[in-house]
DNA sequence: TCAACGTATCTAAATATATCGATATGATAA
DNA sequence: TTATCATATCGATATATTTAGATACGTTGA
């Protein structure tokens, strides 16, 4: 898959107003605020298999990692990935370069 | 509509290959290098119907702006506004606070 | 005026996505 | 084992998105 391809499926992960809710409720590393999927249905006010559903729809494009206690789930954001989305986007969109890279 | 909204929906704008080598086809302000949109469809293999739909769909969140000069259409990012987004993404995703602004 | 060109819009079809309810899976506790 | 709880998956439906082809609009030049 191009670049340009990966990249873009990361955004459409990420442009969901539920989404961008749970990757700013969901603790960045191994921090201890967790909440499990229960709790965030709730604070989002969706049922649990839509929050479900949402949450792998993230982890599919690497954002987000899940770690199983119990019968419980407790996921948190994978900063390394974030970042280098982030720092990647911004390369992409505010450098202008001459060089064709596009393999259409 | 609210923060998540507006910034999920510039994010879905992007979430399009054809629309992220749009972006970096296009020139970042008034500068010479323009296109037209046939141009801008040949160079990326679609056709002109789509390669305008496209267009339309970055220019309905503000990330593109058009300025017509005879019969040919040219456009160019909105610097400020891709910067605004890109700033606003990274606030939005990097940065952990407890207050709680769910509506839910 | 008309013809030619570039662009935008319309319509329809195919594909993808979001959401719900039901249910299966897996772990815990009795 | 059975019951219960938390989570994931399935099936169906509604909605949105993508794309193509046809066509309308607007400008240019004769």
């Amino acid at each position: 898959m191009s670049d340009v391809e990966n990249l873009a499926d990361v955004l459409q992960a990420l442009s969901d107003p539920i989404r961008l809710r749970l990757m700013r409720m969901l603790p960045c590393g191994e921090t201890p605020c967790e909440m499990c999927v229960c709790d965030l249905a709730n604070q989002l006010g969706v049922s649990q298999p839509n929050a479900s559903h949402h949450l792998k729809v993230l982890r599919s494009v690497g954002l987000i990692r899940c770690q199983r206690r119990g019968g419980y789930a407790f996921y948190h954001v994978d900063r390394e990935a974030l970042q280098g989305t982030l720092s990647h986007l911004d390369s992409q969109l505010l450098t202008r370069d001459t060089t064709d890279e596009e393999d259409a």
